[in-house]
DNA sequence: GATGAATGAGATTTCATTCAT
DNA sequence: AATGAATGAAATCTCATTCAT
């Protein structure tokens, strides 16, 4: 019975919310293949079987629909990431989850999108643009507070700008990403993130920590000797 | 006399590539503006104060024009690095080289032509990627090289495979980049590539080759002082 | 009971004839507002609250819409004068009160139901231009026969077809009126209705009706005079 | 041989300004036909036997084009009027003079552009609007400086308001050519500019010039055939 | 070789109208 | 009776490319 209600008060709402899920579904992939310009409604209607003008009952605009479809996105990498932050390990184990969960994310989709924001942000005039800059800035504030929290531990190096070390993480990353894309070559997430951080945490840490003790020690050791070698 | 026998002379030939070139130049700083799509022939000739029909007098197609523009901006670049590495020189001061030669010719012209890669490499269908794959092969060559040799003689980690550590030193430049052209902050770019190298450099190391040196210098020292203690 | 028995009886005829009236309402708004073309069934349904396909249930087309509403619009304004004009009273009264009941009902709805007749009425092909004719002969019905009556009398001048005097009446009227919207004024209904009047009643006159009997007068004074003087 | 060189310059302009004025006359006959909506650029380029794209090649809108249309056909009249009026005459004859220039060059076209102006320039939004009212008042500029001027010169009546007058001219004559289209009869334009102007100059008149002269004489006599009747 | 007018294929967008629920 | 999602025809406008001069 209540099955019976639920499915008969359905349609009204649920079958627009399902039609605008199947159009964003599909808008992302013909969006992330094509980028924005050569992306054509026609192209979305086909793909969805139905007929442009539905597309245009749920979105008002090409540009409009683009923009959510970037929306969407950026929010599930923030929500994933967000979440699934592991708060409590080392900055070390932190740094690799977001890592990893970068790197599958999207490679799920390809780095279609990510050059449709990276071509389309740029789009000047009356662009896409705006739409951005926040996005970016929420999906990398949990970076930010990760580096920022391990700096004032000491635990990673101060002699250099946060947003440098931020591009330091980001950059070989989206590099990775390009070369498996063009490459077309399957990634083993697992490793390439283990890879990446064993690569980039020297980077990280303070120049010489451990270095300088020892090197500490050893000039004392040399003054004892010298000292031992006098004292004879 | 000697005026009109050169002009007789000359233009068949000179006059036309004088053309040419002035049809690139313009459309370097156009392409690079506004993308690939979001160019117009129109605007090209405008700017160049020429009919539109010339264009196609000179090149075959918009594409075939843009793929051009391209080469040429490529081969610039890497004429640059090929002709100004300090092959003499230690491998710091050669990546150095080459991310402050980097930095450099993109950001003159702009990242437009950076994203005009990145986003139109990916045209599947009749694009322009074929054209790019040989370009970029030759532009990170160089890097390549450097890196390879470095490997052989020690200098740098063995651990990771090379396209890593090229992700590794690309990725953040072009991150960097990015993020001054989005930010439309000028960059020092002298500063920036210190910054980069000091960066990096740790990251390129192998693993605790001085520690481990400095570590096996303190494992002696103490055996040695146990056995002075014991042979007292 | 009795409430549930009347809206029982009640719907079937009278909630369709208030929902008719209630689009006709909203959509004489909309119509005089923005034109036919410009006028969609979406702002209409929006206005009244309701979906676009009720509006279909009722009106077989946007058009019968449209001819309806102008119809309606008419007939309030025929009927207006047909049972105010004051008979018994003086032609120019009758005048005075044809001007003044035009002016206040056109302003009324502004101007806008005005032009949709003008800029509808001449659709060629298939248009509303038939609806017009009838409509627009039985709404100057009453003006004519006070003019004819009038002429019969010899209040007014005979030397002129009476579908220009018509037009001597009706044209300054709308042209005040199309003053009035395009220049966003407000009118003095009152005043501008008299100042109608005292303009067109000497259009209306028997040319020198009056002149005619006192220079007729005034020749035979003339004639008196020098008889008088000879007859000395 | 000047011919020929003048034929053989000519096309590159000439051809492009034989152009424009093919579509500006056929969109003219269009537009006044059909009104703004119900044009489309299609049938102009039908009619013209020539593709779309090449009206947008000269207008870069259908709006533009409207309005040129519009403008030209202003300039025109405006021209006629300005060029003919008959300056040295009397103030009737120059009323008339206007009155049936009025009427030829409306009649030329069918009121359909005059519909035209009436129904697009209340276009609310981005609309035509403002390219109208600068030409109405530079089309109706001479009729109000003859007015004005009459009325200095005490010709024409002082207690109404100029507007009012204006209104009581061109009103009417828009009626009439109204009356014209709509019931699709043939008008004798000589005829009815001098019915036009009989019916509308007593109007202008000031109230009772001559018959007030006339009544004072008669009363004057009056007044002296009582005293002669009492001196006798 | 240069021109620039002409083209036509195609893209986005609007909206009256239909119809299953 | 009411809904509102779906439609599809049509409209405006863009632009790379061609070709006669």
């Amino acid at each position: 019975m209540d099955d019976t209600l639920a499915r008969r008060r359905v349609p009204a709402r649920a079958k627009a919310e399902q039609r605008i899920r199947d159009i964003l579904r599909i808008s992302r992939e013909v969006f992330s293949e094509l980028g924005y310009e050569r992306t054509t409604t026609t192209e979305i209607a086909q793909r969805l079987g139905i007929s442009e003008g539905t597309i245009f009952t749920y979105f008002h605009s090409k540009r409009e629909l683009c923009a959510r479809v970037i929306q969407d996105w950026y929010d599930e990498i923030i929500a994933a990431i967000e979440n699934g932050m592991p708060r409590g390990q080392s900055t070390r184990a932190q740094l690799e989850f977001f890592i990893h969960t970068h790197l599958r994310l999207f490679l799920i989709q390809g780095t279609g999108l990510c050059a449709l924001v990276l071509s389309e942000g740029r789009a000047k005039g009356q662009g896409l643009g705006e739409v951005f800059l926040p996005l970016q800035r929420r999906y990398t504030a949990p970076l930010m507070d990760l580096l920022a929290r391990a700096r004032e531990a000491g635990e990673i190096r101060a002699d250099l700008p946060l947003s440098l070390l931020r591009s330091a993480i980001l950059g070989p990353m989206e590099h990775v990403l390009w070369d498996a894309v063009v490459g077309g070559r399957p990634v083993d997430i697992e490793k390439t993130a283990q890879h990446l951080v064993a690569l980039l945490w020297p980077a990280l840490l303070p120049p010489d920590l451990e270095v300088a003790a020892l090197k500490r020690f050893y000039g004392e050791v040399g003054v004892a000797l010298r000292r031992v070698e006098e004292g004879k």
